[in-house]
DNA sequence: CGAGTCACTTGCAAAATGATAGTAACGTCG
DNA sequence: CGACGTTACTATCATTTTGCAAGTGACTCG
C-alpha cells in the first residue's frame, strides 16, 4: 500500500502504516524489542526467507526504526538494534497484543510479565490528559490548517 | 505472511497480525472507526481499489471484526459497521497515529479531541495494574504451558 | 426512457512474496 | 592445510497479491 497519498498525507495513521505497516516488519520489531539482534536469530525466529528479512530490515533501518551496526570486523558480523523511534513503537506492539490474547483464542499463549513486581502487565491505551481509558471516551477527529 | 504458523501460534502478537496486520486492514479500522460505513465511503476516503476493498472487508467480516448489514432491502445497501472485537481495536490505531505524529513529521497533521474537555487526547499504553507508562517498564517474556 | 448511484465483479499487467540454492568471508577442528 | 560450519547475505524463479480500468446488475430519480 506504499504509496506517496499517506506517507504525506493528513493522518499520522496512515503516516505511520507507511513505515510499519505490514505484519513482517511489525514482528521484526517485536523481536527486536526481546533482544533479537542478529540476521539468522530473525530469520529462524520468524521462519522468514532471507530475501525477505534482508528487505525487511532494510526499509526499517532506512526508515529509521533500526541501526545497522558492525560489531565485529573480523569475521564481519553486524546487529540490528532498536533506534529511540523503534523502541517507542514497541508499547504499540504490546497493546496490539493484549488485543490479540482478548479476541484471538488459541491454546497456549505467551505473556509478558513485569520484572518489577513479577505480575503479568496488561496494557491499556490511555489519554495522558485525563488519564482515561481511549476506548471510554468519545473523540472528534480535527482536520489540519484550519 | 498469513500463514497457520502464527494464527495459531503461542504469541498474541502474531496471532493479532494475522487478522489485522496489513495497512489497508487498518486504514479501514481507522475510517470505521470515523463513522465510515459504506463501500464507496471507503473506497473514496481511502484511495483503495475497489476489488482490493471487497477482499479486506470480506476478511475483516469473516474474522469478526466488522459486520455486514442489509439496511435497505429495496434497493439493497449494505453498511459496514463495527463488532465490539473491532472497536477495541481502535485505541491501538489511536496508539499508533500517536507514534506517527511524534515520528513522522509533515506539514499538516489531523487531531483527535476529546469530546468532554475539547483538549486534543495524547494516547499513551500503560499497564493496567502500576498505571505506569510501557515504555518506562522493563518486561520479560514468558513462554506459555510450563 | 435515460442518466446516475451503489456495490460490487472480471480481466489483466505489475509488483511483492516465498522457497530454494548459491556465494563470500571468515573461523575451527583434525 | 583442507574440509566443514557459521554468518549474512544475493540470485533465480514460481506463486501470490495488488492495483487499475472497465463492466455489470439492481435500483432510483427526473
Amino acid at each position: 500500500m506504499d504509496n506517496e497519498k499517506f506517507s504525506q498525507g493528513p493522518c499520522p495513521v496512515g503516516r505511520a502504516l507507511t513505515l510499519v505497516g505490514d505484519a513482517w516488519s511489525m514482528m521484526i520489531l517485536r523481536d527486536a524489542g526481546l533482544g533479537t539482534t542478529r540476521f539468522d536469530q530473525f530469520r529462524a525466529g520468524l521462519g522468514i526467507a532471507p530475501n525477505i528479512l534482508t528487505r525487511r530490515l532494510a526499509a526499517l533501518v532506512e526508515h529509521g526504526l533500526l541501526e545497522k551496526r558492525r560489531y565485529c570486523e573480523q569475521p564481519p558480523r553486524d546487529e540490528y538494534v532498536l533506534t529511540p523511534k523503534g523502541r517507542d513503537f514497541l508499547p504499540v506492539l504490546l497493546a496490539i497484543g493484549a488485543w490479540g490474547r482478548q479476541h484471538c483464542e488459541a491454546p497456549a499463549t505467551s505473556t509478558m510479565i513485569d520484572t518489577d513486581t513479577q505480575k503479568p502487565v496488561d496494557p491499556v491505551v490511555i489519554d495522558r490528559l485525563s488519564g482515561r481509558p481511549l476506548a471510554e471516551m468519545s473523540l472528534k477527529l480535527v482536520p489540519p490548517a484550519g
